[in-house]
RNA sequence: GGCGCGUUGGCCGAGGAGUUAGGCAAGGGUCUGCAAAACCCUGUACACGAGUGCGAAUCUCGUACGCGCCUCCA
């Protein structure tokens, strides 16, 4: 598959390094809080991700890390840890807070059907690889020590920043934040920050030089490269980590190493609330149950997210949502049919349906280029509800459902067949119809609309469909 | 202030020099007991100005507006 690589700014092949074993390390979230719709739209990108190296016949290795210390309020490495501020905001311990919010979002992520990464991994759980990456780093000189931490000297690193594109002698002439004095570049960035002297700490270790924790970006170098061997083949994160968090991972890692790091970048793009960007000054950080308590389907929301290319930067609103809602009710539809048969031969249109999922697989091999798929996926459905199903097709249409849901977890194969209770009143109906008996055979679709089953009545006799 | 990206029809959203993207919503029609669905048709989409092309929404330059990064961020 094809995919644009932030290190080359190319779109290229993906090629593993030991096919077809593929390994991908995902930053994850910093579970302080809990998730909005941004951190969604991310991670429903990667589980795209996962799944079209799946059905490329790759065997993914996933890791997703959960930051549950170290991540401070200020990437100048000053500033409160996130955790500990969000145990203080709610009278919790650090602990606490970061266990319920991990759970809420892996439940968030089986809402939405993505799928479960290999390995989730805490950085609280990994601190002593964490100070062993450290010391290594120590051992080769690329660290010091100031009043407040070890620190890494961005200065010995060859090609710091290039990664993204950094001018760095540009920003630090425009820099708006005062640096810390003692810091030799304001590139320079904490590996181990020692606990403030006159304030305990819920979270805090011992370590070589003194009772701390550890710095943001050392627990992705050094989890990444425990479970997935020096160099990743592809590492994936929010547009947002290029300039800081993953230019301080390639520094950490290839200086302790001499390895390249990763051979793909993946970066997905923001989502955008009311033409800005989410932020908690604006309040507009939706959640995933400010979304299902309306009644909307998870799998709408998923709809929704895939409705719009990775790297672009997409827009979400309620009116686009409701659309998706009602897109997927079509697609639904036509999950119905394997349930519903006809014994008649139509014209079945261009598309046949043993091509549709690997057409939409070719697509999505194509730098994940989902909102095509969808169009294709469209045009599919359309024709499969203009024509209805022949008898000896329902296989191909079970065949082509799961593997849709394969490749875009929208649970299409959910859809069951309704009741026997309920086929009898469509057959009841039908009668009352042959009858010209045209209220009791009103009443009856009244009464299966209100049960969620739609009807339609077609040459062939009755369709029904999920509403 | 520095750097980068974007501006597509009522809304969302692909594409990217000559060919209908797609979805949602809207209007008209065929069909129908009614509805739904399906099918057919409709709205003169590419921010603005200039340039280069036989030809520009697509390339170049400029203008306006928006957004992002340089602070934390998915």
């Amino acid at each position: 598959m094809k995919l644009y690589n932030t290190l080359t700014r190319q779109i290229e092949e993906i090629q593993p390094q030991q096919p077809p074993v593929v390994t991908v390390y995902t930053c994850g979230p910093t579970v302080y809080d809990y998730a909005h719709i941004g951190h969604w739209f991310t991670y429903v990108r990667m589980d795209t991700l996962i799944r079209t190296l799946k059905a490329t016949g790759l065997n993914p290795t996933w890791v997703m890390n959960i930051t549950d210390v170290g991540h401070l309020v200020s990437d100048a490495d000053e500033g409160e840890d996130k955790l500990e501020k969000g145990a203080r905001r709610e009278g919790k311990t650090a602990w606490e807070i970061a266990e319920f919010y991990t759970e809420d979002f892996l439940a968030g992520m089986q809402t939405l059907h993505i799928l479960r990464p290999d390995h989730v991994v805490k950085a609280t759980d990994h601190i002593k690889e964490q100070i062993a990456l450290i010391q290594k780093l120590e051992m080769k000189g690329y660290t010091y020590i100031i009043d407040d931490g070890v620190y890494y000297d961005t200065s010995k690193f060859e090609g710091y920043g290039r990664f993204a594109q950094l001018d760095l002698d540009e920003q630090q002439a425009s820099g708006r934040v005062a640096p810390n004095p003692q810091k030799r570049q304001a590139s320079d960035f904490a590996l181990w920050k020692f606990s403030p002297p006159d304030k305990k700490r819920d979270m805090e270790w011992d370590s070589p030089w003194g009772l701390g924790f550890p710095g943001w970006h050392i627990e992705c170098s050094a989890m990444s490269m425990k479970y997935l061997g020096d160099t990743l083949d592809i590492h994936t994160g929010g547009i947002d980590h290029v300039p800081v968090h993953h230019t301080n991972e390639i520094a950490q890692s290839e200086a302790a190493t001499g390895k390249r790091f990763a051979n793909y970048w993946m970066h997905t793009n923001h989502v955008m609330v009311d033409g800005q960007k989410i932020s908690k000054s604006l309040g507009n950080g939706i959640t995933l149950q400010d979304i299902t308590k309306r009644g909307i389907p998870p799998e709408a929301i998923r709809l929704h997210i895939l409705e719009s290319h990775y790297r672009s930067q997409s827009r979400f609103s309620w009116e686009s949502l409701e659309a998706a809602t009602n897109r997927l009710r079509d697609f639904k539809a036509m999950a119905a049919l394997r349930w519903q048969p006809r014994a008649v031969t139509y014209d079945t249109g261009t598309i046949a349906l043993e091509d549709v999922v690997g057409q939409v697989k070719a697509l999505l091999e194509n730098d994940l280029d989902t909102p095509q798929a969808l169009a294709f996926l469209s045009e599919a459905c359309a024709q499969i509800l203009a024509v209805l199903v022949e008898e000896n097709m329902t296989d191909h249409l079970e065949t082509m459902i799961r593997g849709l849901d394969e490749l875009l977890g929208l649970n299409l194969g959910t859809v069951q067949d309704i009741t026997d209770a309920q086929k009898a009143l469509i057959q009841k109906r039908a009668e009352a119809r042959e009858k010209g008996d045209w209220a009791s055979s009103d009443t009856i679709r009244d009464e299966l609309e209100n049960q969620g089953v739609g009807l339609r009545d077609t040459p062939e006799g009755t369709i029904w469909f999920p509403l």
